[in-house]
DNA sequence: AGTAAGGCGGGCA
DNA sequence: GTGCCCGCCTTAC
């Protein structure tokens, strides 16, 4: 419950344009290990009115997966100011958002 | 490069 | 209340 709550927090501190990793989120949860219960949370609590977990993204820089789909993902990076390296890859080298 | 296994919380049976 | 399976992944073989 506090591990959620604190996954919904950081996803909130992500600002706009920015982007971060499940790996990361994981990390600053407490555990890095945890990325899976991270997409599980955001997946099924899908706080999309509260969390932009649009703003997650894989380690490797791929978008991964979206509740609403991927190319809607991209889109609102895109409009977000997110550089995107190609159609389904975001820039993390410009993009990512370190806590 | 591809495949398999792994560690973790949430949700449903 | 307990247990099992799943997931927007990651890492190792």
């Amino acid at each position: 419950m506090d591990f959620s709550n604190k996954v919904f927090l950081f996803c909130q501190k992500i600002p706009s344009g920015k982007v971060t990793t499940y790996s990361e989120l994981a990390r600053v949860c407490g555990s890095k290990k945890a990325v899976r219960a991270v997409g599980n949370i955001l997946n099924k609590n899908r706080d999309f009115n509260n969390v932009p977990c649009h703003r997650v993204v894989c380690k490797n820089g791929e978008i991964g997966g979206y509740v609403f789909g991927t190319k809607k993902k991209k889109d609102l990076l895109k409009k977000e100011g997110v550089i995107f390296v190609n159609e389904t890859k975001v820039n993390l080298d410009k993009c990512l958002f370190r806590f």
